[in-house]
DNA sequence: CTAATAGTGTCTATAAGACAATATTTG
DNA sequence: CAAATATTGTCTTATAGACACTATTAG
């Protein structure tokens, strides 16, 4: 292509070549469903991750469960696609947390052609997932929990691998960045903060955790104690008996790093 | 498109709609390219990053320097387009760490039409880029610093952009993971091992780097003394005086955390 | 001896890690 | 008082951070 005589747009074919057939975003949309719990008193919630899936109707993978997507359009780039789909599924425009995820582009993963899937993650209030699955009666809306998905379910095209990178990465940066924020009301106690924590990552289990996040000097920074007008701490006893202080997120996050 | 009728394959027509003119996949090539250095007795290298760019011919942005790459065909994943394209640019087959940035598709990116454009970063040997350069009198081959690529030229397309978010990645990566061992020799001293971290991450300082990688549990496993079939530590001294302890990477990276 | 890098000693202030104990409310 | 969560006490050991100091060896 990049002859000696190619010094003008007059010499160039855009045409020339094979092209593919579509461009999709698709988008893995996570949400913390709240579960239900029978306790004496007032406790914490308790969470699952669960992400929505539609079902195909139509050829290809008709019957299977799916990442909801569509294909781009010229005039707008992937991330726009995507926030476009994500507005036509939820009804809202902004305040999710939309981000890219990577690309899907392996040969013979669409049968309908050449098409190559760029995969993006959301995070979004369960309210809106239930409002969507109750009002489209066109479409049939799951709400599964991640592990339910990438067990039990037969998923169309690639997206089991695609809902398993997803997967790997929210909990990567619920450990790395400050995203648990978007599961968060912008006031919330150190309780709250710790099941959403669990909730994407399992494993994660800090016996201190009170007492690092609040006092150690790395950790300085991440959060700050809300308070009213007069500088007096603002609690809250909404899920425990005794009151506890409330935080909210700054727009800090320690820079992290493996040698120091 | 998910119309009740589209049962079947038959009903699928691939070109309803407009596609993409080509898609890409452009890489950034960092090197790490040693400093020659004036000491009076042996002295450990110092490095610079340096990218790799192409000078362009033909229409669009003939004259400027841009990323090496090449359009995707339809029979392979845009990871093996890359692949393909490096083994191209390097004439070296694998060895290289290859990894996938992310996906640029801004309307109006390359006046060739719609041009969804992957970029990739490699991590190449400097011995690999020149030979390249001298060997091609075909294509204008430069080797830059990061910081001159990003500050004083003009770059093709939105590769500034990319190149940005390349650098940004890359630092990240050199604090994150293993990625320091890319640049190393199998066996590396502790102070190669600042060299290179300084070089990726300026602002990268430690002063008890050695007794924080060596003696902290929490950095315990990244690395291991080398040893010989006796068990005897192996030392070199090919940058200091006094002979250094020869260290590899293992497999393990630890897993960072803000919230412990 | 000098230069250059490799590594240890030392000291103080924090932090980690493991549990026990106490605090605060509502029902 | 019991239940549930929030928070602090306490103890030991480990780490951070800063600097001074010693070690090694070619030239």
């Amino acid at each position: 292509m990049s002859k000696e005589q190619d010094q003008n747009k007059q010499n160039y074919d855009v045409k020339k070549y094979r092209t593919p057939d579509g461009i999709p975003a698709d988008i893995v949309m996570f949400t913390l469903a709240r579960l239900e719990r029978k306790a004496a008193t007032k406790s914490l919630p308790r969470f699952e991750l669960k992400v929505m899936l539609i079902r195909r109707r139509s050829w290809p993978f008709a019957g299977a469960w799916a990442l909801p997507g569509g294909f781009s359009q010229e005039d707008e780039s992937l991330f726009e696609t995507a926030r476009r789909e994500l507005k036509e599924e939820t009804g809202v425009d902004d305040g999710h947390h939309l981000e890219y995820l990577g690309v899907y582009s392996k040969p013979g993963r669409d049968p309908r052609g050449w098409i190559i899937s760029h995969a993006f993650s959301a995070l979004v209030e369960e309210s809106v997932l239930e409002k969507r699955q109750s009002a489209d009666d066109a479409q049939e809306v799951g709400l599964f929990t991640v592990n339910e998905a990438l067990e039990d379910l037969d998923l169309a095209f690639d997206h089991r691998e695609i809902l398993q990178d997803a997967y790997k990465r929210i909990q990567q940066q619920m450990l790395h960045t400050t995203i648990a924020k978007q599961f968060l009301p912008p006031h919330f106690t150190l309780g709250e903060l710790y099941q959403v924590i669990q909730t994407v990552v399992p494993d994660f289990a800090e016996l201190n955790f009170i007492r690092k996040i609040t006092s150690t000097r790395s950790r300085q920074g991440i959060l700050e104690e809300v308070r009213d007008e007069n500088g007096k701490a603002l609690l809250s006893n909404q899920y425990s008996q005794r009151p506890a202080q409330l935080y909210r997120f700054t727009d800090y996050t320690p820079q992290l790093s493996i040698y120091t």
